[in-house]
DNA sequence: CTGTTAGCGCCTTCAG
DNA sequence: CTGAAGGCGCTAACAG
């Protein structure tokens, strides 16, 4: 491996006979700029293997091609799916997403944004509506679009994309209520930090309480979600409340693990319990019976985030929200 | 939301009293500033929300905090894995990652390498051992530190973190002799895509040759690996080959799907029918019966590697190959 | 301990 | 259609 040896537009300049400029507009498809040269230049830039130095370009443009994106986390597939809905919108554009992940901890989100902010990206993207208030402040202060993702039940500093949680765990509510069960149980993670599973399991308690009922049992780890938890705790829960008809998940990943409680322990799902989650992953509709879940449209709240960021604002500041919604999976666990 | 107004060093200078260049090692710890110097500049600091311009620091310096991150996908766990363990190693030192997704495809991996290196990244992180002649080329000019992950199987460039798939094969091939199988079957997905898988599926065949024996019945998909997918393909491959008594998964997406096929078929796992897959994944440990698999080390890899491009490379350019590894997971499929 | 001088590589502006 | 001059915001190198 040579040490660093990397040409600069005037090392092309001089190789085409042409000025830097010259080379800079052929680059961007600037101006006019007669055939001939044109081709002179790309060949010689083809010729050397040169790469533009954006950093020298942004700095002289102050216009950036990096959009700063912030995650909570990468370890279900979740958040994952929206990033690959941000990168499909982003790479026809010549975008590149810079990523950072905060663990759920608002702290280093803070961090992470002022980072990602000395950058001057093009756009920012953030999960969740709610950051302190230094984050708030610089995200102000950078004059970019700023998009908040999957949850829209506060206001957003320019855009949100996602969905209503609160209004999810109701319609969970009436819809089991509707299908007939009155006895339900709640297997959750850590909501501490998960905002959108608590605002999901308010949503659920309200809309018992409309018709009259609650929760009879409940449970919830310290820890995050997963599908070993999920097995767990179904299996906690059962033994403290053998009555339950029903059971609600906080995610998905949580109730695949307590389909897995089920076939392990012999209950016949739907029929002596039925389990009901939320996101509409892949592996709980490749279940033998598929899970009845309320499906997230993940993928599709990063592309049109990342689309939406694209647009330049207009002139009137005011906060867009944008309903991606959910659909109920039937599926044959409840 | 007020247009983009970013303070510069100089205004912090002024206001606070002193030179650009104080400011600026105040921020950076650098050299010897006195204490009171240094407490009243980040006071000025702190009061302007001042967020230094990177783009602009990098372009002096010559070297920027960002890592160039060349992924082939995010479509399930294994990737955000990787890039997770490359983001707990990166975080800490104030590195960020700038990823790309390449979906298998070299031409776009030599795009996005051409678009990674024009921010100067202090690193570059791919996948895999193979890749166009010109991607290497701009890779060798870059002068950084490279590491491709996942696969050892060939020479690197600079760095390789993984571990041989074809031994991979070769040993889930004995492991599975070894326990008295002898009717193997394979359900695989797209391997012109997925060269590791490919890679294995070799290894498998050689170590079933080795022992005198071979697949007498195997189905590919077109398709990425997905739970659905090795739900269906099994159930295919039964009814044209009923004999066999193991079948072997492209990984443990296709296994689990493999298992919900047999749940709903009422094939006794292992006693009727034995199933292995690769990569150790949550979901396949926490079915009833944890699947028999082989266990890589996906946050491992991605941060030892993150951990190695962060040290200087030594004068002597010899490539270095640092193998993860792999476990076999006795679990209770195979 | 602090400041001055000169760029980093490119793009904007203004002339030809 | 092409070029010259100047500066983006910061930091290395060298004074004091």
């Amino acid at each position: 491996m040579t040490a660093r040896i990397s040409y600069t537009l005037a090392d092309v300049a001089t190789r085409a006979g042409v000025s830097e400029i010259t080379v800079s507009r052929v680059l961007r498809n600037k101006a006019s700029v007669a055939e001939k040269t044109r081709e002179r230049v790309l060949a010689v830039v083809r010729e050397m293997g040169y790469v533009p130095n954006r950093v020298a370009g942004t700095l002289a443009s102050s216009g950036s091609n990096l959009v700063g994106v912030v995650l909570p986390s990468l370890s279900n597939i979740v958040f994952p799916d929206v990033l690959r809905g941000i990168h499909a919108a982003l790479a026809p554009s010549g975008y590149q997403p810079v990523v950072g992940v905060t663990d759920y901890d608002q702290e280093i989100e803070e961090q992470l944004v002022a980072s990602l902010l000395s950058w001057q990206p093009a756009a920012m993207i953030l999960s969740g509506l709610h950051h302190t208030s230094y984050t708030v402040e610089m995200l102000r202060r950078a004059g970019v679009r700023i998009a908040e993702l999957m949850d829209i039940d506060a206001t957003p500093l320019d855009i949100a994309v996602g969905m209503s949680h609160h209004r999810a765990g109701i319609d969970t509510a009436r819809y089991l209520h509707g299908r007939g069960y009155r006895r339900f149980g709640y297997v959750g993670h850590d909501r501490s930090r998960d905002l959108r599973a608590a605002r999901r399991y308010e949503g659920l308690r309200q809309g018992l309480a409309e018709a009259g009922l609650s929760l009879e049992g409940e449970i919830a780890a310290a820890a995050p979600s997963s599908t070993s938890a999920g097995r767990e705790l179904l299996g906690q829960l059962l033994a403290a409340h053998r009555d339950l008809d029903v059971v609600v998940f906080s995610n998905d990943d949580m109730a695949v693990g307590g389909a897995f409680h089920c076939f392990a322990a012999g209950i016949r799902l739907r029929d002596e319990l039925a389990l009901f989650g939320f996101n509409g992953l892949d592996i709980g509709q490749a279940l033998p019976q598929p899970l009845s879940t309320l499906r997230s449209h993940r993928f599709l709240i990063g592309r049109t985030a990342a689309e939406m960021i694209l647009e330049p604002r207009g002139a009137d500041a005011r906060p867009v929200i944008r309903d991606t919604g959910y659909d109920i999976i039937e599926g044959e666990t409840a």
